[in-house]
DNA sequence: CTGTTGACTTAAG
DNA sequence: ACTTAAGCCAACA
């Protein structure tokens, strides 16, 4: 049957797209906006992710700017939650920054 | 609908 | 390494 396409807001793309990001890896707001089928709308994602209301839900933790750099000024729980978490998932983590070279959703 | 903001990205100085 | 500028997109007032 015709099946309608019901077309997910913007932000549940973004929840899909950060959701399927691997255990123990990172990926760059490119990455999602891409994933989301968006590419190019990095700023949106980062915004959709901030203003969206599903904290716990998202593992933001594993968002990273293409320089493999994290948000420690608006990280949720706390500014070394985000490393600890990322390092407990087996990515190493240097001042606020990972390896995209290995850690990096390819 | 218009304008501003922002967890981005890349380039240039 | 840091700052500024421009580009792109979505949510909010």
């Amino acid at each position: 049957m015709t099946e309608k396409k019901r077309e997910k807001s913007f932000s549940d793309r973004i929840y899909e797209a950060v959701s399927r990001i691997p255990r123990g890896t990172v990926a760059t707001y490119g990455q999602i906006a891409a994933a989301a089928g968006n590419g190019g709308a990095a700023r949106a994602v980062g915004n959709a992710l901030h203003r969206n209301p599903l904290p716990g839900v998202i593992p933001c933790h594993r968002v990273v700017s293409a320089q493999g750099r994290l948000a420690p000024h608006f990280a949720f729980g706390g500014e070394g939650q985000q490393q600890k978490l990322l390092e407990a998932e087996g990515v190493e983590v240097i001042d606020c920054r990972v390896d995209l070279k290995k850690y990096q959703m390819r």
